[in-house]
DNA sequence: TCAATAGTGTCTTTCAGACACTATGGT
DNA sequence: ACCATAGTGTCTGAAAGACACTATTGA
């Protein structure tokens, strides 16, 4: 069998990075530098690096940090989109994740860096709102049955802003009671003794919380 | 931006193809024929073929049917595996997929083709047996709440079988009553008339079913 | 003491699991 | 008539949702 007759393709990746901005589920977008589409708006991506990435992940940490200048945040990948004409270039592959990170994280970092909400973004390059679909999808299913859209919160927060999180993401409204007893029944967070206060706009000061572990999977709704 | 400086990577989709072997849910394994690896079982998989897949999953179509002499049947992406050293011949990515396929399509195909019981296969080349490990995780969680393990039946099928290929894939006892029950209340199946029957070692004849849609998700188990 | 959010108690409904029951028809 | 499987009815307990209640503290 005389294989490789054929003309390999272009591997990217491509990420679809969440965020939350002016309260909606918002997605970063960068204007691109290069053909084709330059200066178009478009998720953050870029060329699989076969001398210095081992693995896609190495790929998406690199690009995350150079591109929109953030380091260490949740990302797991999404699905792969992969045909002879999503890009004008050649057959093409791209590997595609999402990432979450929250609003905080992101100060002196990209500055070219847009966040759109995820429902009203306009036209995008390639098949790029596809992926921005599919993401959403997979954010908003697996958001009610994981701690996903925890890793839009800072270190530590809040019960009410994390239930916050939870309606905004699932975009329903979660009863208080219930969610509290869920979220203690599942034994996702630790509270942090000690300290509390937290001040906002309310007057009884508040517990704080962290996750216990990174990222949790279960069979209940939140 | 000068990209493209970087070599492409070798891109292959890999197969899990399912199905049931002697009551056991079992992956189907063909001899490679081809270095590297040369005549050790291997996934059903190939290069994607750039003059004639327009996407992955053409090339999926036609690895099933050259390789396992099988059109027509299920499949769903899975996972991507990219790495640098999954493949001792270069930077790869293999684009990986899960087939179900009822044991009655597969008569005079491909006599190469191996089962061999999901929970209990050899030692795999490449990184086959992380793939083969991520389709069950998928196949089996995902099944609960899906119509995909009646793809391991044929099109026409009883009450019985149904719960039967639930309890297998799932690897639990149901009841019966409750497994009805639920079924009924999706509104999965359409009830064939007039025909019955279906004699096996049953004294009474049982009513057939036929999935409504070709794939339905839920958000309840089975 | 009041405003505003934090946090709890409890009722009702829904659904899963268990299990016993009835139905059918070939032998 | 018997028996194996088909198919149903009903009880119990767990968890979801709704909603009202109490708690705390800064202003």
């Amino acid at each position: 069998m005389i294989e490789e007759a054929y003309g390999r393709p272009i591997v990217t990746v491509d990420i679809v990075l969440l965020s939350l901005n002016e309260g909606e589920l918002s997605v970063a977008l960068l204007p691109r530098t290069s053909e084709p589409y330059m200066r178009s708006l478009a998720l953050i991506g870029g060329y699989v690096h076969t001398d210095e990435d081992h693995t896609a992940e190495d790929a998406v940490h690199r690009i995350l940090k150079a591109k929109a200048g953030v380091e260490g945040i949740f990302f797991e990948q999404l699905q792969t989109f992969a045909s002879a004409t999503r890009d004008p270039r050649d057959w093409s592959v791209s590997v595609a994740y999402f990432a979450l990170v929250p609003r905080e994280k992101l100060h002196g970092t990209a500055d070219e860096l847009m966040f759109r909400a995820a429902d009203n973004l306009g036209a995008l390059p390639f098949d790029h709102e596809l992926i921005v679909k599919a993401a959403l999808e997979r954010v908003r299913g697996k958001g009610a049955y994981s701690t996903i859209p925890a890793r839009l919160l800072p270190d530590e927060f809040t019960m009410s802003e994390l239930q916050a999180i939870y309606q905004t993401v699932m975009g329903v409204r979660l009863d208080q009671s219930a969610f509290r007893r869920k979220v203690g029944e599942l034994g996702l967070l630790e509270e942090i003794q000690g300290r509390k206060r937290q001040t906002k706009d309310a007057r009884r000061p508040t517990a704080l919380y962290r996750l216990k572990e990174p990222m949790s999977v279960f069979d209940r709704r939140l």
